[in-house]
DNA sequence: TACTATAAATAAGG
DNA sequence: CCTTATTTATAGTA
């Protein structure tokens, strides 16, 4: 005894052969058509699918946030330069990944250019002073911010070769980023923007 | 998928009244549920819809790419602090646009301490002589990497209020954000991950 | 990982 | 902005 008698209530499920009437109303649009993966020559055909599909990035990205317990930015520079962004404090996070860990290494103790070598290695008791200013960023004190006033020449030769490496530490990795940016763009054809 | 995408083609449009034959082929999983947006406590389903979403975000960015023309980075921190990117070199446009500016707002010509201020604003000849400099970016020379050997007292003033002003562009951006990314997590209740 | 049914996103057209 | 028809993304399961 194969089919079994489905009652009035419930429909059959949808993998046993059966009749489906469609209604018959006319639909007032033409309904979604597949699409190349390609830039849309139409103006404002693209304007208007930059707005939808950005909209729904964004929400997929809100979602799998809260599903998945992440943390997610994402940057959007449209034809024009004009930017977009989601996730502000994810970026300003990765930021300090990149350059904020280069300028920590530069800096030590205030005490370190009256005293020793500027980039001095902590070690011990000092480490963990050193995390515990971490932690209090807003008062932390870098090496760089104190008064050159009361330094005296070899001191200053110093604080400059200090402050050179501080220098190079992040410049140089910006211009870095300024220049393998360029390779890519000539690579990948990419045009600059406005 | 093809196939199917093919034969639905050929079909009469849905809104006509209609005969359909669905397949007797007795399906292997149970489909689709709705889902509440909300963490996934099941530990490996979490996983696996990371894993799904993810992908499927990141075709939808490349997607956008194509169609709209548009440049977009994504950044994914999972909460074991694994970063997963889309688009670096967008990223390092990004930073560019927040970082580099306010070190080249500091640097002006090599001359400008033993001339005038050291952050003279650029006219005329001078003007396009940076904008070339700009383009031969590692051959540019900023006035911090002067030696100091050759400058008098008050020459090292100026030198000094320079690098102040140097280090005070680039620090306090970075200690900003660090500020306000603190603040962010406190309002958003995000704890810090490993 | 693969597969299917179903939820969601979205291309066209008001 | 809406609406509808379809295409796409994916939750649940084996």
């Amino acid at each position: 005894m194969a089919a079994k008698a489905e009652s009035s209530r419930s429909l059959p499920p949808s993998w046993v052969s059966s009749t489906v009437i469609m209604p018959k109303k006319k639909p007032k649009g033409t309904g979604r058509k597949k699409i190349e993966i390609k830039r849309i020559e139409n103006n404002s055909s693209r304007k208007v699918a930059f707005s939808k599909r950005r909209k729904g990035m964004f929400k997929k990205a809100s979602e799998l946030c809260r599903l998945c317990d992440t943390e997610i930015a994402i940057i959007v520079f449209s034809p024009k330069g004009r930017l977009y962004s989601f996730g502000d404090h994810v970026i300003d996070k990765f930021i300090e990944d990149e350059i904020v860990s280069d300028i920590h290494s530069s800096s030590s103790s205030k005490e370190a250019i009256k005293e020793n070598d500027c980039v001095t290695e902590l070690t011990g008791e000092e480490k963990s002073e050193e995390e515990d200013m971490h932690k209090e960023q807003t008062e932390l004190e870098f090496w760089w911010e104190q008064s050159i006033e009361d330094l005296n020449m070899e001191e200053l030769e110093k604080y400059k070769s200090c402050l050179e490496e501080l220098r190079s530490n992040v410049a140089m990795k910006v211009e870095e980023m300024v220049m393998r940016r360029t390779c890519e763009k000539d690579f990948l054809g990419i045009r600059d923007k406005a």
